[in-house]
DNA sequence: GTCTATATTATGATAGAC
DNA sequence: GTCTATCATAATATAGAC
């Protein structure tokens, strides 16, 4: 009992719900929301399943609380790259974003899984999600792209379709496994994710 | 009995097997592989769960039966349009083959969501997936891919990065629910379709 | 070839000890 | 806050009737 006992109750909570979260990210993202049973996601934290129930009251409860830490962390990232990049202008401002988007996704495969697991079916999760992350998250990308390619000049597009474009590049990081056959690398690699960059802003917003 | 009974049990059986796998496609390529339950697969193709351990043995065989069949789909298209095309010079042989690869993806939403599910996690799945369909088809996309953009002058690229743009972008199709609660239109409407295809092929294969 | 009945294991959630 | 024990249901798969 001794080593079981922590300084603070509340940091024991927090530091049990922080393995419990991450770990329902690998298997949310991976499975999918019904084949992610909250036993495997519980033994990958390495607590009991029953934890789960008590910490988020149910597996929809747990993984809102995995889709709220995904976003967040994207949005944090967002804005604390938006927060060094005052005074530049429109389309390095709006090339750096893109970058810094798919760094998030190479650290962060998740995301774009997630999202492809959700989108493709209406019901309760997708609605919860858009309202509370996606729509934000696709608007301002919308935004960003529109905005850089008029300032470079670039032919004009639907700003959705430009969305979804980079949102399935971003998808390659996703396919880790899938890309390893392919090409021997792993796809997480600096040099990959860096020519990968490159090749989709030079694709989507070019000199 | 009478009216169960058809001209040959052959075709019958054809038939039935025609009904689950459609089925299969539909569950696995929307809730994933552990997601989609035999039960759940027979309930829509309205048969009882055990005639799937009848004609596949096991899920995993029943699987396989749907791999084979989506991507058998998806190469069939290839060579008939190919098969139309034969003295038209490289470039525009290749975007019009990217063309009919986007079609395909719109037509069938359940291949960018298939390969979505199994291309993230290493595994038995994956890997006879990859032997037998995947390795083929990116390989040839990238070989189309490439040398189409050699033609047109295009700045080289790794084939295989450009191939996982064109991947990716077809994923918008496989993520209908959220596209339609972003824009408020289907994304298989022909004119949804028509602009998205032209702008993938303008930032893939510019003039 | 399709059905009913059923064995076995896994699932999400609850009750209560500590 | 975490554990053990347990319930009701759903999962894959098998056996055997028709």
């Amino acid at each position: 009992m001794v080593e079981n006992r922590s300084p603070k109750p509340d940091k024991r909570s927090a530091h049990t719900r922080e393995l419990i979260e991450q770990a329902a990210l690998q298997a949310f993202s991976a499975r999918g929301y019904d084949g992610a049973s909250t036993r495997f996601i519980a033994h990958l934290a390495g607590v009991k399943q029953q934890l789960i129930t008590y910490h988020y009251e149910s597996k929809l409860g747990l993984w809102k609380a995995a889709a709220d830490r995904l976003f967040g962390a994207c949005k944090a990232r967002f804005e604390s790259r938006l927060a060094g990049l005052e005074g530049v202008d429109q389309a390095t401002q709006s090339r750096l974003l893109v970058r810094e988007f798919l760094a998030f996704s190479a650290e962060h495969p998740e995301l774009a899984r997630f999202m492809g697991h959700e989108g493709a079916v209406d019901g309760e999760r997708l609605n919860w999600l858009y309202q509370r992350h996606t729509k934000d998250l696709l608007g301002l990308t919308a935004d960003t792209l529109c905005r850089a390619r008029q300032a470079l000049g670039a032919p004009a597009a639907d700003p959705r379709h430009l969305t979804y474009v980079l949102a399935g590049a971003s998808a390659m990081f996703s396919v880790g496994a899938e890309y390893q056959l392919l090409t021997g690398h792993k796809v997480d690699k600096p040099e990959v994710v860096d020519a990968y960059t490159d090749l989709v802003v030079s694709l989507l917003l070019p000199d």
